[in-house]
RNA sequence: GGUGGGGUUCCCGAGUGGUCAAAGGGAUCAGACUGUAAAUCUGACGGCUCAGCCUUCGGAGGUUCAAAUCCUCCCCCCACCA
């Protein structure tokens, strides 16, 4: 079974240049490879390039080379592509910076142990480049005329905003990585997210005219939730697959809120469980898939974050919404806890320390206690929310926002504060003698 | 380079001297209902020492009792022409 069937199997596949000759080369080829580029836009990926990650997991698994490649270059420049926005430009540094963070995450999910998968950064090949010879040799193969009708750049071309030299470059460069990955380790096969596709289209032009083989693209669609909103992407921007800007526990937590209608999908596209097990799914109705959510999201935090992570979150998530019911029979490739009996603390519940002396004398009073955690923006945003309703102290609601908050009200040696219905929040009381 | 049109609170977008912290929509947040789902309904949605005060309408000045609205200069964007 070729990369291409499990792809195909597991719903990731929205268009593919020459099926055929594809699986020949897929089959045929000793080190058939492939390859996805990834920007270093920002720090870290997050859920948005996720599908993009799984697919060179299941290709490295399949047998097949992966190489993952970073756009050291490329992001100096930014991808148009079916942007409404044309992008601000990043410095070197920043770049330099993204780079260590991406690698790392990368990691996580594709091993880079042997050479059966890599991690190569264009910046080696596009920061040298002369414009002339470059221009010369790759720039008269493309056809203006063409780019213009180009899907990815018309948002662009028809925007007030329109479309920028430096931005309309981008698919050369592009088109330029996938020959020079063609040459020098015969990556044949390029993937990425539907938005793509006329970059890929390119490259295997370019490939065509200057080497004269065949090359090779896929695509996977844009995965929106059920409602139509982009993946991954929510009011506090995106859900990051880096720890520090998205803690394993919201992570967690942001696997289980999905849309019932989309749990099936989500667990073929971003966990590696059988598709013979997640079809089971389909069988399940109303609230029992919960427990298809607790699984996905059990196994996502895995991948991402380490088993023990995810299990401290499963964990943490069941001392406050209950401790689920996942049955032996259900999914039992999934190495999730299953007997419920032990619950753990609340150990990946975010939390801070603060001075017991605060609470002594008097206390403070309850806007005060929820300022001082980072759910809130300002003090008036607390007010707001207690004065809805929306706040509540060791699970009881806050009506009166001048409560006051003492020592009384420290529960083995914290307070747990809750906002709205999901978001907890831990304050644990110490004592310290010196203050600063 | 010329001419014309623009830059408004997270986004879109109304507002042409006081009644504007600024219509409307979206997003978001909270509440009700639920299954930590969706849909629906209700409310909130600049900040603060919160029935009061302070800071916002590209930037800097100016006119005025009073400016997002008028004037001057500057920056940026767009369209058409060259």
């Amino acid at each position: 079974m070729t990369g291409l069937n499990v792809l195909q199997e597991r719903g990731f596949i929205e268009a593919i240049t020459n099926k055929n000759d594809l699986k020949q080369y897929l089959i045929g080829e000793e080190k058939a490879a492939c390859y996805i580029g990834f920007d270093p836009t920002a720090p870290s990926l997050h859920v948005g390039n996720l599908v993009c990650i799984m697919a060179l997991a299941h290709m490295q698994r399949s047998g097949h080379r992966a190489i993952a490649l970073l756009g050291g270059g490329t992001g100096l420049i930014g991808d148009p592509s079916g942007k409404t926005e044309m992008r601000k430009v990043i410095t070197q540094n920043k770049i330099n910076e993204n780079k260590k963070g991406i690698r790392k995450q990368l990691q996580r999910f594709i091993d880079f142990s042997d050479d059966s998968a890599l991690l190569i950064d264009n910046a080696d090949w596009l920061l040298g480049i002369k414009y002339i010879p470059f221009l010369r040799d790759i720039g008269r193969y493309f056809s203006i005329n063409k780019m213009i009708k180009a899907e990815s750049y018309k948002i662009r071309i028809n925007s007030e905003e329109g479309l920028n030299f430096i931005e309309f470059n981008y698919m050369l460069l592009q088109a330029y990585d996938f020959m020079q990955l063609s040459n020098t380790y015969n990556c044949m096969l390029q993937m990425g997210g539907s938005d793509q596709w006329g970059n890929i289209v390119a490259g295997i032009d370019l490939i065509r005219r200057t080497q004269r083989k065949k090359a090779f693209g896929v695509t996977f669609p844009l995965i929106t939730t059920s409602s139509g909103i982009k993946m991954g992407k929510t009011h506090k921007g995106a859900i990051w697959l880096d720890s520090k800007s998205t803690s394993s526990y919201d992570y967690y937590q942001f696997w289980i809120n999905t849309d019932d209608a989309d749990v099936e999908k989500f667990l073929a596209l971003f966990t590696f469980l059988p598709m013979k097990e997640i079809n089971a799914v389909k069988t399940f109705t109303g609230s029992e898939l919960n427990q298809a959510k607790v699984i996905l999201a059990f196994e996502a935090t895995r991948i991402a974050h380490g088993h023990n992570e995810a299990e401290k979150a499963f964990k943490s998530s069941a001392s406050v919404f209950g401790s689920p019911v996942v049955s032996k029979s259900f999914m039992p490739s999934s190495n999730i806890p299953r007997n419920n009996s032990i619950l753990g603390l609340d150990e990946s519940i975010p939390s801070l320390i603060l001075n017991k002396k605060k609470l002594e004398n008097g206390g403070i009073n309850a806007v005060e206690l929820f300022a001082q955690t980072d759910i809130f923006k300002s003090k008036s945003e607390v007010r707001r929310i207690l004065s809805q309703g929306g706040g509540y102290i060791n699970g009881k609601r806050v009506l009166d926002f001048n409560q006051i908050i003492s020592t009384k009200n420290i529960r083995n040696g914290k307070i747990l504060l809750r906002v709205g219905k999901k978001k907890y929040y831990k304050i644990i009381i110490k004592k310290i003698d010196k203050i600063k």
